[in-house]
DNA sequence: GCCGTTTTCGGCCCGACTGTTTTCAGTCG
């Protein structure tokens, strides 16, 4: 359960920090890169190293003798000497002040010289006290900015990301259904309805032998701490911090208590509405009838059929609507997997990612997409190494050379040459539209000055909507969660500007994103705007996130018919003229 | 510290933007 990858990228991203406080060149970059390339890695490093030795390590990119060397360090004691004594040197909490957006290492490094400040406590107790604005090379708005960004940072701990959560739920769920004693089992709770961030884990089970599978469930590898065991729940800790609960409810009981622990408490006290009114009585135990008679809750389906009503999925249930919807029959069809035919938000080693263009292309085949759309930045962010105008035109070729591979093979799959411009300050974009136009289609996101007035942002997103060679617009509210808030845009204009100038919005995959969210979702779908659901991979093993958008899609209720690359390559191809 | 259709040494890490130190360092993507 430990995740090794996780915790040696979280320990070179601190020794990236450390060494840029000293302004040591070029290092931080190296030990930033190696950090982005093990984060993403599928296969865990002691795996790698078990199988190839050093050797094998060294051959990943971004990683040479020496970080290969610092990896089987931490492989073999737990430790790497090399952080510890730069930890010793300037011992403050790096990982937990860079969360607070605005502050880098360098400002950091000033703060622990002058004010001793170590940690986020520090931190916030200093800037309360207006020590933070008279130093040299601070002042009263970056004093303010700290303080927005601690109340943010605050306002989203004790919460986990989906993403970071759910394979790990998944391990937990395979080990226990492959007990041969378990007859069901289900995650429940916020996880089930796969809410972007999630506070504890749930998991119903029937069983004949409670005890022993609670045992095998505390003992399971990562328990940390066991909060409390019996026959009907058990409570334990992971060590990544979360908790997780297993009930063993009895089969007739099953569905009802599913649809209980699954939530929202919203919509179940909307659901026992129905019940009352149907002169019925709905718990976790079942649907029963005033003489105490239960007529439901082996499973959910009978539970809301006895109920008048259509099986919600459990994405819609928070009493948005869907109560009445499946009293009408009227739930809709959401978006599945199965429909999505390809990606069109992904970045390819030419803008720095970690896969050539045709790895890209081989995964999205093994996906079963029809296309994929490599979308690399462009130059503004060259530490991305962004693309300008001639290397747009190389890259075209090489597509090409790639296209005619798969057409040779007569394989049904095609790459698109997109890419991800930038839309700066003044609405324009970082480079020539005339370059643009080339392409299949063009992306745009915003990647600076993201603290503009409302006014401002709005005209500026709406200037580049206006622009005609713009196709799709890249996490259109900014958001990075945990961490950084929307930027401040009036929705709705844009919106209309979508509808009026036929723009597409992403609903980005990725896990800290998940952007356009649920309800912006909900409300583009009413007002007829179209949606692609992309991941923004860097790597090819990125591609994979796409459930993650998917999950918001159909939390924000949107079906094939709204989703852009739910078409097949010829219409999206018409699409995207 | 990594990497090599410029290479085993000498490049790499750019541009927009912000806030603040009135000319630029730090941060972000």
């Amino acid at each position: 359960m430990k995740n090794n990858n996780k915790e040696i990228a979280k320990i070179f991203n601190e020794i990236s920090g450390f060494l840029a406080m000293d302004k040591v060149p070029f290092k931080p970059f190296a030990y930033e890169k190696a950090a982005v390339v093990l984060a993403s890695l599928n296969e865990d490093v002691s795996q790698i190293y078990q199988q190839g030795g050093i050797k094998a390590l060294e051959e990943l990119p971004g990683v040479g003798e020496s970080m290969a060397k610092k990896i089987v360090e931490y492989l073999k004691t737990g430790k790497i000497k090399y952080y510890q004594g730069l930890k010793k040197m300037t011992p403050i909490n790096l990982a937990e002040i860079s969360e607070v957006e605005g502050l880098g290492p360098k400002k950091t490094k000033i703060l622990y010289e002058k004010l001793g400040i170590r940690n986020l406590k520090e931190l916030e107790s200093a800037a309360k006290k207006g020590k933070i604005a008279p130093l040299f090379g601070f002042g009263e708005k970056t004093e303010k900015n700290i303080l927005e960004g601690i109340a943010f940072t605050k306002r989203a701990k004790g919460r986990f990301l989906l993403g970071e959560i759910f394979p790990m739920v998944r391990e937990i769920e395979e080990r226990l259904a492959s007990l041969g004693e378990v007859e069901k089992i289900s995650v429940a709770g916020s996880i089930r309805r796969k809410k972007e961030t999630i506070g504890d884990v749930d998991f119903l089970v029937v069983t004949k032998a409670p005890e022993k599978v609670m045992d095998f469930f505390v003992s399971l590898p990562g328990v940390v701490k066991v909060w409390g065991k019996g026959k009907t729940k058990s409570s334990v800790r992971l060590e990544e911090g979360f908790d997780v609960d297993l009930r063993v409810v009895p089969p007739k009981s099953y569905g009802a208590a599913l649809q209980y622990f699954t939530g929202s408490k919203e919509h179940n006290i909307a659901t026992r509405k129905i019940a009352i009114f149907k002169n019925l009585k709905l718990s976790e135990y079942g649907l029963f009838t005033k003489g105490n008679k239960i007529i439901a809750g082996r499973n959910e389906e009978e539970v809301y059929q006895a109920l008048e009503m259509d099986w919600i999925p459990p994405e819609l249930r928070e009493n948005q609507g869907e109560i009445e919807a499946a009293l009408k029959h009227q739930l809709p069809h959401l978006v599945e997997q199965k429909e999505i035919k390809g990606d069109l938000h992904c970045h390819s080693d030419w803008d720095g990612g970690g896969n050539t263009i045709s790895e890209m292309a081989e995964k999205a085949v093994s996906l079963g997409y029809q296309y994929l759309g490599i979308s690399d930045h462009t130059k503004f962010l060259r530490i991305e190494n962004g693309l300008g105008e001639e290397e747009l035109a190389g890259q075209r070729k090489e597509i090409e050379k790639i296209n005619k591979r798969f057409q040779d093979a007569n394989l049904d799959f095609q790459l698109l040459q997109g890419c991800e411009a930038n839309i700066l300050k003044d609405g324009s974009f970082d480079i020539k539209d005339s370059a643009l136009a080339k392409l299949d289609y063009v992306i745009g996101g915003i990647h600076s000055s993201l603290k503009m007035a409302q006014k401002e942002m709005t005209e500026r997103m709406i200037k580049a909507m206006k622009n005609p060679v713009l196709k799709i617009i890249s996490h259109p509210s900014g958001r990075i969660l945990k961490k950084r808030d929307e930027y401040e845009v009036d929705f709705e204009k844009i919106l209309r500007a979508a509808k009026e100038f036929k723009v597409i919005l992403e609903i980005n995959s990725s896990p800290v994103r998940l952007d356009l969210n649920d309800k912006k979702i909900k409300i583009a779908k009413e007002r007829g705007v179209k949606m692609a659901i992309n991941t923004d991979a860097h790597s090819r093993e990125q591609l994979e996130l796409m459930e993650f958008g998917l999950y918001q899609a159909r939390r924000g209720w949107a079906e094939k018919k709204d989703i852009l690359n739910c078409e097949g390559i010829k219409d999206l191809r018409k699409s995207l003229k």
